[in-house]
DNA sequence: ATAAACCTTGAACCAATGTTAAAGGTCAAG
DNA sequence: CTTGACCTTTAACATTGGTTCAAGGTTTAT
């Protein structure tokens, strides 16, 4: 399979594919006569596993460095496990940082619907409370 | 006030003040007879206010855009609740992302436990839907 | 007078994740 | 044989929010 044909087969643009290899998520593609890079149907299945681990928020370098254990064999369901359990770990607490700044936008909205009722004019020393 | 007095009552690096002026945050600084940038207090108010939409999650340019208003007169209250209130929207939708997210996380967790304790190998079909 | 501490500018660099362009080789069809 | 659709490489650009460096001018303190 050519690199298009493979870009097809992913919805993966050719570009980012490459790019992915000069960056070692996949590994160096073996070349026709003509220096074309040839893919096995493999390599499908490796890229929709990079896309779905970052949709799971994971980094390419993360990935890179989980994707053995993802592709060779079930060597280390645990490894996986593990970093899906951090990558949780980080996303609840993301969350909980978000609706903290959820409440402090709505303190913010508060604060200037008074400074409109009353006429007055913004005061730093309040704003920086919020 | 020099601009390294300006930097130490805010905690803002002067690198970080010159970038904001360049980037149009800051007014272009009245120079000294030396070619130094001269601040008023007003500086520190301003920054501050920077400080304060960034850490409530607005970027550069939309600060930009609104300090105008935050700053001139209650001219427009209006507005800039108004930006408050996107703002708060996004900052929902993206927890709402968040979760399910962290849903999705889990349910590759559960898979990953399962293919463990059958002894399998992960497969790409069921690796898609989650 | 000289060293330390400030100030100036412009340009280059960083992270992450790619895209786009330039310049050229290859291949299949008409 | 030429046209169009592929493929190759390297390098530069884009975004966001700055930091760091080089090379120099100024001010303050000793």
């Amino acid at each position: 399979m050519k690199i298009g044909e493979l870009a097809k087969q992913t919805g993966i643009a050719t570009s980012r594919i490459r790019f992915y290899e000069r960056h070692g998520l996949l590994p160096k593609a073996t070349r026709r006569d003509n220096g074309y890079r040839d893919y096995g149907h493999d390599m499908v299945e490796r890229l929709r596993i990079i896309g779905l681990s970052q949709s799971l928020g994971f980094s390419l370098s993360e990935i890179r460095e989980i994707l053995p254990s993802a592709i060779e064999e079930q060597l280390s369901c645990d490894r996986i496990i593990d970093e899906l359990g951090k990558k949780r770990e980080n996303v609840q607490l993301h969350i909980t940082k978000l609706k903290k700044l959820s409440h402090r936008i709505d303190a913010a909205i508060e604060y200037f619907r008074d400074v409109k009722s009353a006429g007055n004019k913004a005061k730093t020393d309040v704003l920086m409370k919020l």
